[in-house]
DNA sequence: TCAAAAGTGTTCGCTATACACCCATGG
DNA sequence: CCATGGGTGTATAGCGAACACTTTTGA
């Protein structure tokens, strides 16, 4: 065993910071989560967020995009931090830190990075164990989300950029816990009017096609200067 | 110059951490936030957010709490981590990253903590220069306490027990950055149901007295439970 | 008696909701 | 021809927004 090389020194004691990052992507049907199995202790071989410690030379922000590239080879993509959790025991190695994010990503866009082979989408019902206090983190992520789609149009982060009215429902409740009256639910969102309608169709079910839309970003913008709340 | 003893060592780069704490009151007229004046290199003598350096052995809210108290002498409050500030450059010393919350607590139960000297009150809108990026951290508190009080009744933490309608209209007047119709704004409070009217009336202006009003939190508990929303 | 604060109710328009029918397709 | 999914419109109720008059009191 290699000697241990204790290189930094402070006048006080400092803690560990790490960031860990809730990937979210939607598969068209159900909200998942992108979880990878530990190869090192403390929590061998445990599903866990991914996440690292932060860079002397990086921010919070910088660390978390660095996760989501390593494990989605994603180079940018919709990431918001939640919450720091400080809880004193959380890590069995030292005081350890983390500043928490989550990520929307299209998961069809998602090829696997650098540790795709750990790499794992779980639907957030079926999630298996988590390490530390990851599952607190994932709670706290779904909490937000549920909140924040009240003031941005977030779901469009996890749609393909054409998409039929049937997903962005079942993503919203996905997302809500909800289930919306499917004729209300369209009269509202064209109503809304962040939606571009295309001319093309395409088949999701193999029973008849159905007319694709586009999120209008130019719309939403307008929307955002005069203040705006989406409502559900 | 005292030899300064570097007494704690890592086997990695470990940033500061410090809690900053933004408290908001209300004086019955606008919403102020408490500042103190630095006694201290760097920015010595410039206004700044309460903070310090987080313990070992105390969770982030725990650090917030005790900074509360110096500057207020409460010891409890609502409290609410909003956003954790990592610019690598933000504290001139050495790599500090901060974790900010945000307080609510009643103006007039404050009576000035240990640190009374140097703190006093300032309206939202007659800030100081402020020290650090402690100006970009109220910016944020302020847009996390308009958003937040769309979930929860936040304002009821800034007002004494018992307040008139019009104290609760110019509160959310304040947060919310906008002018309600005072009919209006009267009917809805009383028609949503978390007000408790009281038999008591008194003077607030010397033209005539009005009726005083208390928030119920049993009620707020129950609607917690089915899930609402405020509207404004 | 005048000015300022406070208390109260009605009307209107919009939007959320509930709800039903038709069409297209594949089996 | 039937089952399934998709597209569309209408009727109702409730809420938000606009709005005016009266009372009280101090100056």
């Amino acid at each position: 065993m290699e000697e241990i090389e204790y290189r930094y020194h402070y006048q006080y004691p400092h803690p560990a910071v790490t960031t860990d990052c809730v990937i979210f992507g939607f598969d068209g049907e159900r909200l998942n989560v992108l979880l990878i199995e530990r190869g090192i202790e403390p929590y061998k071989g445990c599903w866990a967020l991914p996440g690292g410690f932060i860079g002397m030379n990086q921010t919070a922000e910088e660390s978390a995009m660095r996760e989501l590239r390593e494990e989605t080879g994603l180079k940018d993509a919709y990431i918001r931090q939640f919450h720091t959790f400080s809880t004193v025991n959380r890590d069995p190695r030292e005081r350890v830190l983390t500043i928490a994010y989550y990520a929307l990503v299209r998961l069809q866009e998602v090829k696997g990075g650098d540790d795709a082979a750990s790499a794992q989408w779980f639907p957030l019902d079926a999630t298996p164990q988590l390490a530390f206090d990851h599952q607190e983190i994932l709670d706290m992520a779904k909490e937000t989300l549920r909140k924040q789609i009240h003031f941005e149009p977030i779901g469009f982060e996890l749609l393909p950029e054409k998409f039929s009215m049937k997903q962005l429902q079942e993503l919203y409740e996905a997302i809500l816990g909800v289930k919306f009256d499917r004729r209300n639910f369209y009269n509202k969102m064209l109503h809304i009017g962040l939606l571009t309608p295309l001319d093309e169709r395409e088949w999701f079910s193999n029973r008849k096609e159905s007319y694709l839309y586009k999120f209008n970003p130019e719309k939403y913008d307008e929307m955002k200067r005069k203040g705006f709340r989406l409502e559900f």
